[in-house]
DNA sequence: GATGAATGAGGCTTCATTCAT
DNA sequence: AATGAATGAAGCCTCATTCAT
């Protein structure tokens, strides 16, 4: 099981079509992140998903449309991830730790799965229009940070986008191996300052332990 | 003069052939700006250049030495333009305010010159080691700050990386006219706190008066 | 019953294969005659059929054989209506009254039953050899007028084919709506002056009232 | 010269770009022709004309836009070829006479250029329309016999088209080889009489020995 | 240097046909 | 008998590249 791709494993209950329809799609992830949309063709996707080329269009009516898919599934299973670790700090009330804790965590989860680290990567670099999708839960902390006072300044477009900007520069770094678990907090912190929270509350946060989280990627 | 694009005026004072050369160029960096390396075909770029579509191969082996030709030209040209703001900022020696002058008017001038905006947000944001490439009077200001001590962190990769993607962030905005000018003064004051300026310094440099530069892109 | 196709109802009292048999030919015949053989899909053919694309193969070796098999029993079908018309026309002796009914009664029942009469067009169009296997019993007025000599032109080649041809052109007017139910007069009065009958004597046939055929193409 | 196809012919005069989209022309006429728009593929058209399948798109859209190039030269010398006829026959008043002409002189210069014979068929039996384009010259005759009294129809839709396709069953029988040249004029005779000529008239005219027209298909 | 016609590999897509269930 | 997923050849078209003028 966990040999099988991220896309794959949604499908794993289901019949053979979806399952077939799970490898053409994780196949198609990981070309697309590694090759961008354009230079991946649909030839590869198929032999790369083992199946004949026109299997393809018996789940894909073009090429637009498993883009699309891709576009959509890799931005669901990243909100389910947002929340999942939202949830996961049910109990954390303070926005500075919140933003802290998910970023770190959003980043490990990410390494731990490089494929789909790599998916969101490209869909929310690729996509200006993605972080709104994604964005959710992380916006939610910097909405309330900035209404508690916490944060100085008001969660707008530029705000929330760089933000995600920041979160996506250190994600790529550990992704490419250049950087190890430490770029988490180091990213949180910049955040955290860039929002305007007290410097040394934000190094706290930003550095303190934490256990990683206890699901993985496209689990349900 | 003015009419030309940022490229031809390179070549103005060259033969002939540079300045066919310089057309084509102008050509593709305007296309590969607007559509992307993929989705744009040779022919395209010969027709919008006013030249036959062999011409294009007396100039450039392949499609692919031109992408690079255009990416260092593009990198080339905003090395110069960092390296002009730097020296039009002289006689300034406080490291907050050089970045907050830095980043607004490299924003502006990219405004002003919209082409030549997005080939450079292209190409930072395609290349991910373009930012070496063109950061380096950025990154002297991140430098000299931390020795001063009046950044609290080093001009490591992370930082700078981060520091030129929060530019990219606001660039984009504004180039998408989703912003004004005002959007220069908003992303200064975040990269200043990110970096650890004070707050009332960082403000006040982000949002001080300042005259526009006296140059063009692509002047010599 | 009314609501079946044409090609059905010849195998209502069959066993369940020759029924689906039956669906597949009369989804392929009304295909075959609105798009033509090449622009119809066999997929097409099947989900019209309301059965597995697979299920097609059961019935047919190949596309080419239901092209076949929709021809040969559309010319049967085209046949046994000719039969019919022939036999309701027993006790008319008169050549020229005949061929003006059999043409009057062919157009009006192709009208009534569009599938089929499209179908028929198609095949007498497309196939130029289907006219000998249809025109066996309205050659038989011509050789018949020629014997008497009603007719002063022998029922040839040339003179059957150009008489079919003149039904035809009539026929495709009718079925476009560009023509009433008086075409059928119309084309008569042509094909009989073409074959030389006396004039009075042919509008006089060609105008008589009829009455409709009491009888339904495909029905046994 | 009288190797070349009647649409080469056309471009001798021309340069190389447009001798070569004649000879793509000429393939494509003579497959069209022979197979069908639909069984024909660009890629067999190509081939026939002897250029590379790239080459093809250098001088047509698309598939449709030879098909629609084809129709409109095919009917532009159909159109030519009836004109010219029409010349030759402009000391000839009586319209019997023109009928009688006009059809055996079409079908003897289609028999001696087969290829375009073909197109010209293949024209008039697949769009409907096309009679139209064409009939112009031909109905003329029909409209002014009608007029004079000499014929006793008017020459509304049903008789034209009825006349034209007499002409093809006649055309395509002398093409398949069926018949000799004498099919010209049992066509001429059968046409005649359908339009009401009075029935010596119109074998005299049509059985009478003419001189074949001096010019051929293309000729300018 | 410049031109633009020509090339042919390769991309997207359809569809007749097969095969495991 | 029936299903429907899978196959892969073939069709349409684009485009980087070459070559004769």
């Amino acid at each position: 099981m966990s040999e099988q791709g991220i896309f794959t494993s949604e499908a794993r209950h289901l019949g053979k079509s979806a399952r077939t329809r799970g490898r053409i799609m994780d196949a198609a992830v990981s070309l697309f992140a590694r090759n961008g949309y354009e230079a991946t063709s649909v030839n590869e996707i198929a032999r790369s998903a083992d199946v004949a080329n026109g299997t393809f269009y018996l789940h894909f009516k073009d090429k637009d449309e498993i883009a699309n898919a891709v576009t959509a599934l890799t931005l669901r299973l990243a909100a389910d991830v947002t929340r999942k670790i939202s949830e996961a700090m049910a109990d954390i009330a303070d926005p500075i730790e919140r933003v802290a804790q998910g970023t770190r965590q959003f980043i490990e989860l990410a390494a731990s799965e490089p494929d789909w680290g790599w998916a969101v990567y490209r869909a929310l670099t690729t996509l200006p229009r993605a972080s709104g999708a994604l964005g959710g839960y992380m916006r939610a902390d910097l909405v309330r940070g900035a209404e508690e006072g916490v944060f100085d300044v008001a969660a707008d477009d530029l705000v929330t986008v760089t933000h995600g900007a920041t979160l996506l520069v250190a994600l790529a770094m550990r992704l490419r191996g250049e950087a190890g678990p430490e770029i988490g907090s180091r990213c949180a912190e910049l955040q955290l300052k860039m929002l305007g929270a007290p410097a040394a509350h934000a190094k706290r946060a930003a550095w303190r332990a934490i256990e990683p989280l206890q699901f993985r990627v496209g689990e349900d």
